[in-house]
DNA sequence: CTGAAAGCGCTTACAG
DNA sequence: CTGAAAGCGCTTACAG
């Protein structure tokens, strides 16, 4: 009767002539309860509209059917795809998830971390931002009996499940088809590399490059570049050298971008002129002309094998997604 | 001493040897406590670990400082602006956000709004997704005291608080530069009218063509169409029609997209067979070649205005956001 | 099969 | 300024 006051199971319990333990049991499809009753527990609950208090069932349980994810944008194409694959986990699971972006920033990341160790989430899925170095609120995160899983952007010193890509291959794969096609002077715009997916991209690219015996003079790499503002930036410097490189490997689309854009500036064509690699096949990738050649890395399979780490129990160890190394027209 | 056992501030009232309730007051920063208590306070929470739980706050106070929002896609690039906007003013006001996705399904909607009502959110933000035209979901929100606010796609007969755009005007300024630059025969193709932004956008072309006396054949408007590939089933038939149109007005960069690539299909060119309007200002829209005219929704603007809805205590009433339409070269 | 009771961890009137 | 106590709504041993 009284306004703005929450039904809870001891309305229905008294109206229904039962104890409240009872109607827990029965709207929770505990055995031993009939059918008989658990319907009209139900009928009765939707009557008084009742809605089952989740932080009250949390607290009491200690525990929440939740996984929070943490990653650092959530309108890249590879992370939203990402999502969509623990998504679909979760509601095979029943589980309910709930989506946090660090924004590249390590404090909106470790606020995060902390606002979801204190919701008391059951397991953190995470792809750390481009800022993060130190790690302590990863460690936290399992001191608190919080199940940690990293994607993708992996701290190495922290010894949790894990699913990435095999980004050394497809960085090797990429030199590779450079040189078949004829490109010699290459350059390489990297990522953060305190971040083993991007130090791997570039071994990837050195070794390829060593192999095919080039010396890569010391101004062709260039690190922690991942915005197309800063793509354009670096490029403009690279493309100015006395002998400029006649192809650039990017870790990500975005800065593919901004080299094209460069490159448009300074009247050099693709794929001719040079040729531009870009990383984790976004929306516009194909879109764009010429088409960008990039990686794709298959996200939502990883979201997904990430969700069922934690649903399998897997405690730790590496799991590795094949990524597939897409030719388009930026290169020849 | 026991492991995996949650500290509490009962734990920190006895080491330092004062009630749970001041504790409680002190890391509250409640006024009457001194800054060397709230001090002590918070030192001997780091050096236990504590952590503040938020299901028990939220079950005893009965609201949580959250906002709860619901999108139909988080990587379409409205919606990911949208979202930074409200991410911002929650920051400011100390809020926490939920970020949902309905996936443009009306199934996953519902279930996202029960599971932000069982959470106890102090706020719903919500567009809506291409299926619903059911709203008692919406209405449950608000009868649980929970404060509703709409943004973009909004149901007309829910009088909560709505953010809109004036899509009718943008829609009837695409119209206007068409027929500037000499395009006739133009056809619209529309998105799911039960919800009054899509409604708008056809007025505001119908109107547009009345206005300029051209009468637009039955078959030149379409609905319901708001992804790529049903853009190129919808294109394909309007453009072979027997007298087809030499513009198309579309809701989404999307469908857009598709509408060029069926003309590419057909060895139409654009823009001079066929001029063709987006909306959204998608990041591939600048980018593709020919640029794709669109309409920017400044939706950061709009989600930061939703959010302050809230923050404002506004209980109803409509904001309306001008849109901008940008020419680019898929019109002439 | 069913219920009474305790307790999850916090906050807040109430009292001093 | 400080504390004792109640209670948010639920679940789950425990007992029968």
């Amino acid at each position: 009767m009284k306004k703005n006051k929450r039904v809870t199971i001891y309305d229905l319990a008294n109206e229904l002539g039962i104890s409240a333990s009872y109607v827990s049991r029965a709207l929770n499809n505990h055995p031993g309860i009939s059918e008989k009753m658990k319907q009209m527990v139900q009928l009765k609950a939707q009557a008084l509209n009742y809605r089952h208090n989740t932080n009250a069932a949390n607290l009491r349980k200690g525990a929440s059917s939740t996984i929070g994810v943490i990653v650092p944008k959530i309108n890249e194409n590879f992370f939203s795809n990402a999502i969509a694959g623990i998504e679909e986990a979760c509601t095979e699971h029943q589980h309910h998830l709930i989506i946090c972006q660090s924004d590249e920033s390590y404090e909106k990341e470790v606020a995060a971390v902390q606002k979801l160790i204190n919701l008391n989430v059951d397991c953190i899925i995470i792809s750390v931002s481009a800022e993060t170095s130190r790690f302590k609120h990863l460690e936290e995160i399992m001191h608190n009996n919080i199940q940690l899983v990293q994607f993708d952007r992996t701290a190495e010193v922290i010894n949790s499940c894990k699913v990435e890509n095999d980004t050394r291959d497809a960085a090797r794969q990429a030199v590779l088809h450079l040189l078949a096609k004829g490109y010699k002077r290459i350059a390489y715009i990297g990522g953060p590399e305190q971040l083993p997916t991007f130090r791997d991209r570039k071994e990837g690219f050195l070794s390829a490059m060593e192999a095919a015996d080039i010396v890569v003079p010391w101004n062709y790499i260039v690190g922690n570049v991942l915005t197309k503002e800063k793509g354009i930036a670096v490029a403009m410097d690279l493309l100015q050298l006395k002998n400029p490189p006649d192809a650039i490997v990017t870790v990500t689309d975005y800065v593919a971008l901004g080299v094209l854009q460069a490159a448009g500036q300074l009247g050099i064509t693709v794929p001719d002129q040079l040729g531009v690699f870009g990383f984790a096949n976004e929306i516009f990738a194909e879109l764009i002309s010429p088409g960008l050649s990039s990686v794709e890395q298959h996200a939502k399979v990883m979201g997904r094998r990430a969700a069922d780490c934690y649903f399998e129990g897997k405690e730790a160890g590496t799991e590795v997604i094949k990524c597939e190394v897409l030719v388009r027209r930026t290169t020849k």
